[in-house]
DNA sequence: GACTAACGTTTTTTT
DNA sequence: AACGTTAGTC
């Protein structure tokens, strides 16, 4: 292997092989490098197995590029390192051995959506008013107790004093019970059950230790408290372990990440090495310098400096511009023009931007300028109407307790059951402690209800188990049955009629289309309904390769452009109350959101646009806007400040200048033809 | 029960 | 501006 192009600290942090390691990597350090060698070294040079090499990341593009890194680097067959996300780890654990906790192996996982659904109807029996304590809040309060490892039966609500986190702890008991009730497991569970599994079977656990000699965590300032759990149960006695993080680029504190991990890394895995990687092979020097003087100004940090090793580079524009739609139509004209003048791709931009709301005109303008672009995110695949309605049909094939997704589906396209029906069938379950499912065979329930209730509850009941049936007897043709499903259900017609305008009815037939087609193919994958469902909640960016492989500037958030590089980035709305965000400013976490600047910055490799407006619609009003405070924290010497309204009014001079010899000129030229 | 129109509410970021 | 909820009508 040849290790001969890392310098001395990526040389070290690859060749350390036991006890603890903390890598600090600074944003553009070649960390992701540095992983893969030490990753192949392990296994080239130590003679490591390759399966007891355990490799932890946060999301699923992270772990697909590490993995496909590894595999051109490895040329083994058969066996691999297991790598991927904390929570693909976890369910795989848990679908193996979360009867143990007395679930069902076969559980389904709740995204937001279906989590929000759950406590909203959870509040609804718990009598809590959705006005006076919005459903979100006390969704995020719960989900803040599991990351903390905190149970129901831990909730001590003499503790909390205020009124949100209290409610909250009185709902936890009831939402994990309507959870459990519908065999389901929300994303926080999948840690909570996994940790707890360990906890209550050492066994369980050493087995896994025995297997994973060699762990590492990628990201690890975005860490929270249960998965620092998971990794301390994880980690073996021999405690080797390698975190590799930017304590600078610690942005998820609200989903209750603790820098404190990384930052006292040695309290949770004593005399560890350190490694850090100061030089940056991304950036100019220029974009550095703004990216430096920017994060001097926060608080509690590894104190360290990026260093350049691509000297000099153009200064980092600032523009001020009156509105949203300029500034919009602005980068759209700067990318044109760099196309051209400076013979780039369109892949060599991104548009960045705080939130997914913003984007939107971004999207709008570019559509209208006919450049084409690529937008991750967003609104997801997987959020689309359609495709809900589609997956909850699935998810009742698969599983036949799976409440949020029946009742989706229940009137759905409408089939007789109407909301009376349905509010019997709730209440019935209720009282009865029933299963939905179960319900809607009582002769008890069905007796209750008007002949045409029940006539369409039956019928409902016969189309659900006898598509069960025939999924289950080929699930080759799964595909196929979904189609059929779709149809014969009336569904899709009933969708597409609902349609108003053809663009939006191509676009749902496609979705569907793509979904029929993806599910056919986990099929042949030989993957089971069970494990599609899965892949499309825990991995949902859509598993699209024309979109993979679509050119065009990138449109993506701050969040989800961590680790990822562009030549040319526009960063906009730097604006107070966009960034920092406004619920930020409440909450008091600006800090948080100058390392999302931070992080932003350095995803720029050559040019940086940072842009600011006076009005922005919000709302669909228009607001005024004042230039973000980090604004001021960028430097001097580094930054150039521009103003649109300004350069316009120059080149309108210039126009008039013009205009003016023209006319003359056709004025002569009209004289000289008389 | 199904459909429509008016109303009010929403917005952080992601697995 | 866009979405979900609700009240009113057939």
């Amino acid at each position: 292997m040849d290790l001969e192009n890392l310098n001395p600290q990526q040389l070290q942090a690859v060749r350390h092989s036991e006890g603890p390691l903390i890598v600090v990597a600074g944003a553009g350090s070649g960390k992701t490098r540095v992983i893969t060698y030490r990753i192949i070294h392990l296994i080239k040079e130590k003679g490591i197995p390759p399966e007891s090499i355990l490799a932890i990341t946060f999301t699923n593009k992270a772990a697909g590029e590490m993995k496909e890194r590894v595999r051109n680097m490895l040329d083994l067959r058969g066996a691999f390192p297991w790598i991927s996300t904390f929570h693909s780890f976890c369910l795989r654990i848990l679908r193996r051995h979360i009867s143990e906790l007395g679930f069902s192996n076969d559980f389904a996982i709740y995204d937001a959506q279906d989590q929000l659904t759950l406590v909203k109807q959870c509040m609804k029996v718990a009598q809590i008013s959705a006005d006076a304590f919005p459903p979100k809040t006390l969704l995020h309060h719960i989900s803040g107790f599991k990351n903390d490892f905190l149970l129901p039966e831990d909730m001590q609500p003499e503790t909390m004093s205020y009124g949100h986190q209290l409610k909250a702890a009185g709902l936890y008991s009831v939402y994990q019970s309507a959870l459990k009730k519908n065999n389901a497991l929300d994303f926080d569970d999948l840690l909570v059950f996994t940790v707890q599994l360990f906890q209550e079977y050492p066994s369980l656990r050493t087995h896994y230790n025995d297997i994973f000699r060699y762990i590492l965590v990628d990201e690890f300032q975005d860490t929270n408290g249960l998965q620092m759990d998971l990794v301390m149960q994880l980690v073996g006695p021999q405690h080797n372990i390698c975190a590799v993080g930017d304590d600078d680029q610690s942005i998820y504190g609200w989903r209750g990440a603790q820098v404190t991990n990384i930052l006292q890394f040695e309290r949770f895995f004593p005399n560890p090495k350190v490694v850090r990687l100061e030089d940056n092979y991304r950036s100019t020097e220029a974009i550095l310098g703004v990216a430096n003087e920017l994060i001097k100004h926060s608080p509690s940090r590894h104190e360290k400096t990026l260093r350049a090793t691509i000297k000099g580079g153009e200064k980092v524009v600032l523009m001020a511009l009156p509105g949203d739609e300029e500034e919009a139509n602005w980068a759209a004209k700067e990318i044109k023009k760099l196309r051209t003048k400076g013979d780039r791709r369109w892949e060599d931009f991104a548009i960045l931007f705080r939130t997914n709301i913003h984007i939107r005109k971004v999207e709008q303008v570019l559509r209208e300028q006919d450049i084409p672009y690529r937008l991750i995110g967003a609104q997801s695949f997987f959020d689309r109407r359609e495709v809900r309605d589609v997956l909850a049909y699935l998810q009742v094939l698969a599983n036949p307790l799976a409440d949020v997704a029946l009742l989706r589906i229940l009137n759905t396209p409408p089939r007789g059951i109407g909301a009376n029906t349905a509010m019997l069938l709730l209440e019935h379950c209720r009282e009865k402690g029933m299963q939905t499912w179960a319900t809607m065979h009582d002769e008890s329930f069905t007796s209750e209800l008007s002949k045409k209730g029940a006539g369409a509850i039956r019928n409902f009941v016969e189309l659900i188990g006898n598509f069960r049936q025939r999924v289950e007897e080929n699930r080759m043709k799964a595909g196929e049955v979904l189609r059929d499903l779709l149809t014969e259900t009336d569904y899709l017609p009933w969708m597409m009629r609902s349609c108003r305008t053809d663009e939006e009815r191509e676009q749902r037939r496609e979705a569907v289309g793509e979904l029929v087609v993806a599910l056919t193919d986990a099929m042949k994958k030989g993957k089971t309904l069970q494990q599609f469902l899965d892949d499309a909640v825990l991995d949902a960016e859509p598993e699209d390769e024309e979109l993979e492989n679509k050119s065009g500037v990138t449109l993506i958030t701050l969040h989800a452009s961590k680790g990822l590089e562009y030549p040319i980035v526009f960063l906009m709305g730097l604006e107070e109350g966009v960034l920092p965000h406004r619920r930020s400013i409440e909450e008091g976490t600006r800090d948080e959101e100058r390392r999302l600047l931070y992080v932003g910055i350095t995803r720029a490799q050559q040019l940086l646009y940072l842009s600011y407006c006076d009005m922005r619609k919000k709302y669909g009003e228009l607001v005024r806007c004042e230039p973000s405070s980090f604004t001021a924290e960028l430097g001097e010497e580094w930054i150039v400040e521009r103003d649109y309204l300004e350069e316009m009014n120059a080149v309108a001079d210039e126009d008039d200048v013009e205009d003016f010899f023209g006319s003359m000129r056709a004025m002569l030229e009209g004289e000289g033809g008389q």
